[in-house]
DNA sequence: AGATTCTAATAACCTATGTTATAAAACCTT
DNA sequence: AAGGTTTTATAACATAGGTTATTAGAATCT
């Protein structure tokens, strides 16, 4: 397996440049690339929980079902992302995950997860900051949730995830594909599918955005951002606070 | 300082023995405990970030403002409870921390969090442990302010603060001290003060519990979980599938 | 191409929760 | 003990968002 073709290595250079040895040592402990469609189930509430997963291509999300019969999506995942780590010292899965689109996954057992803290403080340093991250979405997440009304997260929600998405490929425009249905919205926001359905109507009354299926088209990004009491910092991905010097041998 | 005195090591035992050579590394690393008073800041949002705190004894809670004047809680803490973690590898806060009662907190810069990264692959999986912890009580607080009414979200939260202060003193009983306004509640909860107080005397009405000033009877457990919709597992906290045998020199 | 299923838009109606106001306790300060 | 502040309870009223139903357009299957 070249390089290119690890997931984990290509999301892990965004935090810090990464040693050749480091690499290597990466992907000596990634399982092979499997290829899974849409819809396809990584794992589901309850089954034990032995690996973590990078996501190299497509989109997925996670959700708790609620005894109610309705559910919470928690997480939305891009490629590059890496999922399940919170259930590192967990026996079980306390959340399922299922593919958005087709896409391509790596599986890496959580027992090597110890080897590399045994072997590579520079590769812990970035494991523990990718954590800290998720954790500091969570709480945006808990802000959106919590403290904003349907129209401000909806556009918070969509701005989210522009701004990751831009993030992978800087060249994104304005009108970019988004495969969420209105559903899995309402079951991030903790809204109804119909009031998502309206509040789409409502963004695109106000001129902020159009949605169209599965497309999303900015009409006025700096008031979108504005409406939707967005700020970046909680998006950070970089060691340098932490790890100042890159002392790296074979770049 | 005795090992009794250090509240690093005292929460870390939670989730692993600790080999002495290990508690001294937390100990040598750790800055002295402070004591503080109710209402004082440990720190506010868009300070520099540069240390994480242990709280060894009293109450606190993390917060968000938010722009139109309103505010996010986002986590309690508890004594034992790792405050700051998230912004691990983060430059500024994003978010402010304030103590409830009097207590004593310690300091631990970030930059010695690297060295234990270097020398302690247990204590490195228990550092991650606990993050990981964080994120599963991050998902949970989600579901209940995306898919829960205010009666079961107030159910909720009082059931989880009463598991996890059981943790904390196994004699605890059904009837304790809460220190946490109806404000708090609300500002946790995503909703309004004038709506927690219908809540609590509608959790009183159904025999539920009692809350009287800062104390919490509970007056039917059984009911009390299960209208919370409650399940203890994401409050797991130990290392024994990750790190089974506890190859332990000095206990 | 026709049938079927999924997804979305919109309307009519309902309810949980927010807002504002008031007053009584509890608590804190002097 | 008096006076101020904070916390809580409750009522009356307003509204954001939920629920159910209907219809139509896309997507998928045969």
């Amino acid at each position: 397996m070249s390089e290119k073709d690890s997931c984990i290595v290509r999301h892990f250079c965004h935090y810090s440049q990464l040693g050749a040895d480091e690499k290597e040592l990466l992907m000596s402990l990634e399982k092979g690339p499997v290829s899974l469609s849409a819809h396809e189930v990584l794992w589901e509430e309850g089954d034990l929980a032995g690996e973590l997963c990078t996501i190299s291509a497509g989109w997925a999300y996670s959700y708790r079902n609620i005894d109610d019969g309705s559910r919470q999506v928690l997480d939305v995942f891009l490629p590059g992302d890496v999922i399940g780590l919170r259930e590192f010292a967990f026996t079980r899965r306390l959340s399922g995950v299922v593919m958005l689109t087709d896409g391509v996954v790596c599986r890496f057992p959580h027992r090597n997860i110890v080897d590399i803290f045994e072997r590579s403080t520079r590769l812990t340093s970035i494991f523990f900051s990718i954590s800290g991250r998720q954790q500091m979405m969570l709480t945006e997440r808990l802000v959106n949730l919590g403290r904003r009304n349907a129209f401000e997260k909806t556009a918070h929600m969509v701005f989210e995830l522009y701004c990751r998405l831009k993030r992978i490929d800087p060249d994104l425009g304005l009108s970019f594909e988004l495969p969420l249905s209105q559903q899995i919205f309402a079951d991030a926001l903790g809204l109804s599918s119909v009031h998502v359905s309206r509040t789409f109507t409502e963004l695109r009354e106000e001129n902020l955005l159009i949605r169209d299926r599965n497309r999303i088209t900015i009409l006025d990004e700096k008031r979108l951002e504005s409406v939707a009491g967005f700020s970046e910092g909680y998006l950070e991905e970089s060691l340098q606070s932490v790890l100042p010097e890159a002392d790296l041998p074979g770049a």
